[in-house]
DNA sequence: ATTAAATTACGAATAAATTCGTAGAACAAA
DNA sequence: TTTGTTCTACGAATTTATTCGTAATTTAAT
């Protein structure tokens, strides 16, 4: 018997590695150098840090390099939404025993929402209510 | 915005740690064999391995540990709210771009909710509302 | 072309999490 | 008391993640 995980572990990324993908989402095809700079506005890491990541990364799967003209260029190879929805399904597996429903409540107990969100959430409610 | 506290990374417990803490935050005090079964329920795992987990824990005083009688009973000693707003923290930080109306639209859109639980959030959106 | 700077490769150190082996201590049954 | 079982302590192996040092290579400047 075994944690349940969609993703095989060799494809989940870890928090150092999501930081990345997410800037490879965002910006597509990025350099070393492009992602050390942006990392390194939040907080103090080392080039070849990056650099080593974002090869392991390579080695798994996670993203792919590419010698475009004179520069390695590096882009995400895990879809965006995949990923985010299997982090999301640990969580709730993890924390919430399972119930998604829990950790919604969770969610919007603790947060102050706009009276936009707050509508645009109702209109997804109604047309969830629809569907069922 | 957020209501947290900020944990320690000490006190942050791991995925494991939190698959006991959260059979402690249920049953209370537990010896490990209690645990040692509970856990075996879903997957394999040695009894010294989550002894050893759990005594990991006592040191960092995730939690505690206390002779009852003739046996040793441990205790979760981090609050089950506090830990889980961190975790949900954590995850809207990391994956969701801090913005926690992001992770209630996604998880929303991607489980599937009775019609008691939409009553729920319709009232609650309701609360929400009144305290704007 | 030679030197200096930036980029990349590689290996390794460090740290943390997870797992288990072994042995000792406590307890119960005979 | 002796024997067998359960529980605990301790250390260590394993794995994974994270970080960086150093050297090699490439690029740019003089």
């Amino acid at each position: 018997m075994w944690k349940i995980q969609i993703m095989s572990r060799q494809l989940m990324p870890t928090d150092s590695e999501l930081e990345i993908l997410q800037l490879l989402w965002k910006n597509g095809s990025c350099s070393v150098k492009q992602i050390h700079e942006a990392i390194s506005e939040r907080r103090e890491v080392g080039y070849t840090t990056v650099l080593k990541l974002m090869q392991i990364m390579a080695e798994k799967g996670i993203c792919s390099r590419k010698l475009v003209g004179k520069l390695h260029l590096y882009e995400a190879k895990l879809p965006e939404q995949g990923v985010k929805r299997n982090k999301l399904k640990n969580v709730i597996d993890q924390v919430f025993e399972g119930s998604a429903m829990n950790l919604v409540m969770q969610t919007l107990g603790h947060y102050e929402a706009s009276k936009e969100e707050i509508k645009e959430l109702k209109i997804l409610l109604e047309q969830m209510e629809k569907k069922n």
